[in-house]
DNA sequence: AAACTGCCCAACCGCCCCCCA
DNA sequence: ATGGGGGGCGGTTGGGCAGTT
C-alpha cells in the first residue's frame, strides 16, 4: 500500500513509510518513550510531522496489535457497537483489544457496511445480547494478559493514555534536542536489543492492570469497567 | 499475456477537544 | 478568561494488487 508523496515542496516526508524509518520510531520511543510527537520526529532522526509519527506508532507498529482476519465475535461486536455508538471507531476499538480504530473503521467500509446494506436489519438474538458482554470482558481480559511485550519508558501518569504527555520534560534532553538517531541507535547493539524488543517482559503495565482485573473480580457491576476505562481514561 | 476493474488498507487531512501558561 | 499548541478522531484518498475479461 505504497503512497506516493503529494508534496514534495515540504521538507517533511509523506507517503509510505520505509523499513529504516520504522526502526528508527521503534528504536527512539524504545529508548526515550513517547514524550512530544511533535517535537519526537527530528531527534529520532526523522523528516516526518509528528502526527504522521503518531498514527505510524499506533495503527501499525505499537505492541500487541492484531493483524488479520478478523474473527465472527469481532465482527459481532463491532456490528454492535456501530449500531449502538455509531462512526466511533475509537471507542469500538477500545472493546476490541490488538484492533487499531483506523482497522476496524476500514473493515467496517469495506465489509461489513456492505453487509449491513444487504441486510438492513441485524438479526440480534437475545442469547447474542446475552453473550456479548460477556465476550468483550473476557476480551480484554485476555488482552491484558498478552500484553506482555509493552516495555516502554513512561512518564508515571502516562500508562493508559497512550503514553502522551503534553509535558514538556524531554527525557532525551540530557543529548542534544537535535541529536539524531543515528547516534543513539547506530550500535549493533542497540538494533539487537531491538530484535527482542517485543518479546520483553512486562514492566509498569502489568500490574496496573492485575489491578484493574482485581476489580472486576470485586464486583460484577463493575463487569463494564473496562469499557469505563477505556472510554474516558483519564476518569 | 495484457488490459481492465474493484477492493483493500496505509496514510493524509482537517476539525475538535483538552491542557497549560 | 483566553489563546496557542498538541493530540485524538473520523472522513477521505489513492497506490498496489488480485481477480476478471
Amino acid at each position: 500500500m505504497v503512497r506516493a508523496p503529494r508534496c514534495e515542496k515540504t521538507a517533511l516526508k509523506k507517503g509510505a513509510w520505509s523499513p529504516e524509518e520504522d526502526e528508527k520510531l521503534i528504536a527512539y520511543i524504545k529508548r526515550y518513550g513517547i514524550w512530544n510527537w511533535s517535537q519526537m520526529p527530528k531527534p529520532a532522526g526523522l523528516s516526518r510531522s509528528g502526527k504522521s509519527c503518531r498514527l505510524r506508532w499506533v495503527n501499525y507498529l505499537k505492541p500487541n496489535i492484531k493483524r488479520g482476519n478478523f474473527s465472527k465475535e469481532e465482527e459481532e461486536i463491532i456490528l454492535q457497537m456501530q449500531e449502538r455508538l455509531g462512526n466511533k471507531w475509537s471507542a469500538i476499538a477500545a472493546r476490541l483489544p490488538g484492533r487499531t480504530d483506523n482497522e476496524i473503521k476500514n473493515y467496517w467500509h469495506s465489509h461489513l457496511k456492505k453487509r449491513m446494506k444487504d441486510n438492513p436489519v441485524p438479526t440480534r438474538t437475545e442469547l447474542q445480547e446475552a453473550e456479548i458482554p460477556n465476550l468483550l470482558f473476557s476480551n480484554a481480559i485476555e488482552a491484558s494478559k498478552s500484553e506482555g511485550s509493552m516495555d516502554i519508558p513512561m512518564s508515571p501518569h502516562s500508562s493508559m493514555d497512550e503514553y502522551s504527555s503534553s509535558s514538556s520534560n524531554d527525557p532525551a534532553i540530557g543529548i542534544d534536542l537535535y541529536e539524531t538517531i543515528e547516534a543513539n541507535i547506530g550500535s549493533p547493539e542497540t538494533f539487537g536489543e531491538l530484535a527482542s524488543f517485543w518479546a520483553q517482559p512486562f514492566s509498569q503495565e502489568s500490574l496496573y492492570m492485575e489491578d484493574i482485573q482485581a476489580m472486576f473480580v470485586d464486583n460484577d457491576a463493575c463487569n463494564d469497567i473496562w469499557f469505563n476505562f477505556c472510554w474516558n481514561p483519564r476518569a
